[in-house]
DNA sequence: TATTGTTATACTCTATAACTATA
DNA sequence: TATAGTTATAGAGTATAACAATA
């Protein structure tokens, strides 16, 4: 196969000198899911984890109050199935947490082997502080979104997320 | 706060001994955008990853022949903007695709400092053969959607994406 | 001077194994 | 025996810095 030749910016095939997302998008890869859901996803943690610098967060941090802020209080095992994390690293997690006075590890009355992750005062100060970050920046993100395709981008998520 | 005495599983506030999954909808962590989107990505990269194992690429090497298999003809470095990585990592990238004889690294004769990706016919071969199985995996994933709600679902993921 | 690719390496993150306590 | 959490550590992955070649 011959090297293809006399190559002029923007104009020769592969677009060269557009914008490589644009170029993606007309490619093979343009035609699957999975290719703007990871893009999707990569410009939605780069954005959030900014946002939350100000509340000195880290995504996975923030995940973890919202998971506990209106009273939910799970285990350490549970949330490391929801964050797709292992048990390991939630210690690390949970406990720098708990060092900022954010929850409380409970050993379970039910199960003395279990902690459950309670919410603390400031913590819920601090994830109502960070929560408006947060959906500032959905929303900025989704500005070009009717509140009803929103809704319908939401639900299509959900739906195709396996429940059980 | 006093702790919540008296659980039995799956009857208390906060779900305990339902699907953590589920848990996480309820709480204020299912009201984010960006959760759903990280569920997803997961589910999609967990299951795509299996199925590419068949044709010996992980989804890295899969993304760059399927950027390049209708002739597209990235730089290293164009790649390196599309998968969101490292210069520095397309190397190894790319390096394994050659050593595979999937692609070539051509010197572009207009920039002989950048090097353009081109898939060869082996490649083109080994991709139409992942290709089938992507698309089996996404449409698996994405059944409880109709074709319209499934194309509804990327059209509203590729307006979100910035395209500049 | 700036950019592409390259190498080597430091750093971070994740996964693994072994252990304690409890069920 | 099995499970929740913990610790230490090995392994993988990522980012950084320095460099060569070219623009």
């Amino acid at each position: 196969m011959a090297f293809p030749s006399a190559r002029r910016s923007g104009t020769e095939r592969g677009h060269r000198g557009a914008s490589p997302l644009r170029a993606a998008q007309d490619s093979p890869l343009g035609s699957q899911l999975f290719f703007y859901l990871s893009q999707m996803e990569h410009v939605f943690r780069t954005e959030l984890s900014a946002a939350l610098t100000e509340c000195e967060l880290d995504l996975r941090q923030y995940s973890t109050l919202a998971f506990i802020a209106d009273g939910h209080t799970p285990t350490q095992h549970e949330l490391a199935q929801i964050l797709h994390l292992d048990p390991s690293q939630v210690v690390t997690l949970s406990k720098s947490l708990e060092a900022r006075g954010l929850l409380v590890r409970q050993t379970l009355p039910t199960d003395r082997r279990a902690k459950a992750l309670v919410i603390t005062e400031v913590g819920r100060a601090i994830y109502s502080d960070a929560v408006k970050r947060v959906r500032s920046v959905e929303e900025s993100l989704t500005a070009s979104l009717s509140r009803r395709d929103h809704n319908a981008l939401k639900s299509f998520l959900e739906r195709i997320l396996p429940l059980s």
